[in-house]
DNA sequence: CGCTATTTTGACAGCCGTCAATGAACGTGG
DNA sequence: CCACGTTCATTGACGGCTGTCAAAATAGCG
């Protein structure tokens, strides 16, 4: 059966990268082989690793190139929201470009492999090309309208809306992708995360999921995911765009 | 006593703009001049008026001069969040220099006046200076910060917490603008205003307000709002920081 | 001064959180 | 390959924060 998400090796040139197109720098001809020389090297992590703590100050700037991580915000008693989950070709941190301290940390779910670039070095390459810096900045927003999405989801929608829109949100993201398995993917995410991610506990998230798998609208096995019914989701998401 | 807001007169020209330190443009040399320009007129808006409505074509970029504003997104079964509460000085839309449609309303709060800008000609001459297109996406990534706090608001703070980060941060975005009277300001939100903001019905706002105001922590009179005690306010608030 | 919008209050329900215990799954090392 | 500890998922009982509904009181506006 096919393979959805293997350890992939690290190629030794960006032209080779096979998360190439989802990542941030898009395909004007020869930015990839400028970018190739920006890489200053790569780093791997294993699951629950901590890559970025809150407020340190930022050397590199990091490109997800395989696994799951997350971006989340701490309340000094413990509470936690996360803010992005990151998949491959991701940017950990595009705000970083302009800040040399983040206000949130960053953690793997999964094994992960990420690719490092010189954030002087990149600043400068972005700024001595406007039609970069144009594109950074559609990205930027594109990233303000998702966060807006995902504050009215936890404003105004229910648990099983946001659970479901969760899901079909991911679905559409790995598909662009080519991270899916028809309708079954991946699904590294422990029932805390999701808490995490919308504002829920994991025990309730717990109920929500079981309702969902009872009414045949998904079904989990060891860290995959499968749509079993995308209208029924759908249904159950409410009205309202799921962003990719 | 002090006027804190009162209708202002719209300036004749930029460089006398009252609410301009608080723009978008920041104070490079010359490019007040430049912006002035591009200014193509101004408009008036009563109360409750819808300024922009989701989906609709922008052909124009607009400054908010004088008055509140909110701009929030609505489901389909008439749930709104609010996403923004706009104070004199704040650009309306930057987004709207890359989409040409955007996917939130904005309405009026008071009566307000806006400076209306030519959007291809404000897009050519922020293309045209690298310098401010960097501001810009500065000014981005502030944007995502500010609303990665409220998601966390949203997602794992109660009520009360909500409710007096939202007065701290009204109140500190009021001072940098000079629109205080010492712990004073005018406070024209509606308490369904701030349960779209909060997530909240008004009938719980309305609860936590007057818990508020017993515990004598602030005083609502005709549409202004004194803080009475800062430091309780701020405790309520919890950990975190509360943005400008 | 009459009308509308807004706020306040009370009763009640329910979604979701908390706490705790059980069991399954997983990772690691012998 | 099995043993064992840790992490994770599930379930039940219970509570409370917040929502819903409705009505009355107030404030604001033309």
């Amino acid at each position: 059966m096919g393979i959805i998400r293997k350890a992939l090796t690290l190629p030794g040139h960006c032209r080779s990268c096979p998360v190439g197109a989802a990542t941030a720098y898009g395909d004007a001809p020869g930015i990839v082989a400028q970018i190739a020389q920006l890489r200053s090297g790569t780093r791997q992590f294993r699951a629950r690793r901590t890559l970025y703590r809150e407020g340190e100050s930022v050397r590199h700037i990091y490109t997800l190139f395989d696994g799951w991580a997350i971006r989340f915000k701490m309340l000094p008693d413990g509470r936690r929201q996360i803010l992005t989950v990151l998949l491959p070709g991701d940017a950990i941190s595009l705000p970083s470009l302009w800040a040399e301290r983040l206000d949130f940390s960053v953690q793997a779910v999964t094994a992960v492999s990420l690719c490092e670039f010189d954030r002087a070095a990149m600043i400068e390459f972005i700024r001595s090309r406007p039609d970069l810096e144009w594109r950074i900045g559609s990205m930027l927003v594109r990233e303000v309208d998702l966060l807006e999405q995902r504050l009215t989801d936890l404003g105004r929608r229910t648990a099983h809306e946001r659970v479901a829109r969760l899901i079909l949100r991911l679905y559409e993201r790995l598909t662009m992708r080519n991270a899916t398995d028809g309708l079954t993917f991946d699904f590294p995410l422990r029932q805390q995360h999701i808490g995490d991610v919308l504002g829920l506990t994991s025990v309730h998230v717990s109920r929500v999921l079981r309702q969902l798998q009872t009414a045949r609208l998904i079904d989990r096995s060891s860290q995959k995911l499968t749509i079993l019914n995308q209208d029924g989701l759908k249904a159950i998401a409410g009205g309202g765009d799921i962003p990719g």
